[in-house]
DNA sequence: TGTACATCAGTGAACGCGCGTTCACTGATGTAC
DNA sequence: TGTACATCAGTGAACGCGCGTTCACTGATGTAC
């Protein structure tokens, strides 16, 4: 047992590993396809196809680790955006965190379709190993947003919430109870509204459903959109006039 | 020239294709696959998949067929739906509008992510012949919003709009004097946030982006949004306060 | 009312293609003594 | 330091499959006189 806890033949195998992520992911990106080809990862390898089954049982283990990668890119880059952001008492590290998100989603949009597209045909990820990555993002967000309340930056709109949402959202907190953090109902509520806005205008800017003469000015209908719908979670006015908008 | 209009092989070619449509419709929804597959469809017809070619020139063309279609069911659903709520100083048929556009994407999830999802690989839609049914939806709810302004449902925010949006919506109001629709830009930004949550939440739920929990209750979500979402436009509170949500 | 012809619906075989996956194999890389 | 063996990477051929599309064809349905 003195050989190191990683071999060479290890170390080369996990890069090819890597390779065979990494081009599939550009064959995805130059296709301009959400699905996964494996005789043209091969190919553009300079592989036998047979020769990926020394590295993945199957085609799906595959789309699986991609999944699993896409997710854990966007959080990254989410959660560096946050943790460069001025955590003060402004929304500016809410819109460093929003921003980053749609830019990933433009640069990659065929792994942004992945996860958050049209599920792909005939395939299910396995809940088990996607959900903590795909949680990423959201834990994120949702840090800073708890942040925001502490920092008494919000202001909890009273609109009471009917009866079976209030149980539902109840619920979604008590699931929750494992994340480890300990939100009630309505800052639930806010939230699942905050990132349906979210969701809804980056899909829409992504797959092509804005008007095409907001497509020149999309960067600033998100930041417009965005700060809308942080007024309407009850970001007071000082927090978000005092916010600045990334330029990206 | 004493033959009828339409002979009666012409009704029954015309037959024939409907039912070639409605089997691939079928077909997506029972495989959960917004894809279109020409030797399946056969089959279920109990016909040879050349045979289909005497009635469609490609694949494509049936596919492009589809999405028209697809766009005409849930434009007339809306339309229907608006044309039967009350024309009140209410925001009943706005919601009524919304509630139906949400139904029918639950009831065929296939044909919604066709229209609205991931766009299909290897295919476009060719723009001059779907336009025109893509706009329905819209026009149809844009025109309530009219209505709901014109009868002085509605506040306009006064946060003015950052010059750039200004200028891309004034584009937005110009490309749509042939819709015969003559809105001022401001009202293009409030129709396109309020289209941009519409879709959010739709897609959420559709394509299962909700936290779980929140599944059992996702018609009060909905509708919960929605509101929060008018009001957000400016639409008076006494105009929701009055709304009817209507139960489906 | 009957016959000759044209039109159309649908068949069946085939083409060419590409896919994911398997299997027995050849060499190269590493390990043990 | 050298030899014998085990492990692993990658090959090449093949399997079975299904796809969209073509083409020459057979019958049935309609039309003209």
């Amino acid at each position: 047992m003195s050989s190191p806890a990683v071999t060479r033949r290890q170390r080369q195998h996990f890069a090819t590993i890597e390779e065979i992520k990494a081009v599939a992911r550009d064959l995805m990106a130059r296709e301009g396809t959400a699905s996964l080809n494996l005789r043209a990862v091969a190919r553009q390898m300079g592989m036998t196809p047979s020769a990926l089954y020394r590295y993945f049982p199957s085609r799906e283990a595959i789309l699986t680790e991609l999944i699993k990668e896409a997710y854990d890119a966007v959080g990254e880059a989410v959660e560096q955006a946050l943790d460069a952001a001025p955590r003060d008492r402004s929304a500016s590290a809410m819109l460093a965190g929003v921003h980053t998100f749609r830019r990933w989603a433009l640069d990659h949009p065929q792994e942004y379709a992945l996860i958050y597209g049209t599920p792909v045909p005939g395939y299910e990820a396995p809940a088990d190993e996607t959900f903590a990555p795909a949680m990423r993002t959201n834990v994120a967000l949702l840090g800073e947003l708890v942040r925001a309340i502490s920092e008494g930056m919000i202001t909890l709109p009273d609109t009471p919430l009917p009866d079976s949402l209030r149980t539902a959202f109840q619920e979604v907190a008590d699931d929750d109870g494992k994340a480890a953090m300990d939100l009630p109902p309505g800052v639930w509520a806010l939230a699942c509204q905050f990132w349906v806005v979210l969701f809804g205008v980056i899909n829409a800017e992504v797959f092509g459903h804005l008007p095409h003469p907001l497509q020149g000015a999309s960067a600033e209908f998100f930041d417009f959109t965005m700060r809308r719908a942080m007024a309407v979670m009850g970001v007071h006015e000082e927090a978000l006039a005092a916010a600045v908008s990334p330029t990206s």
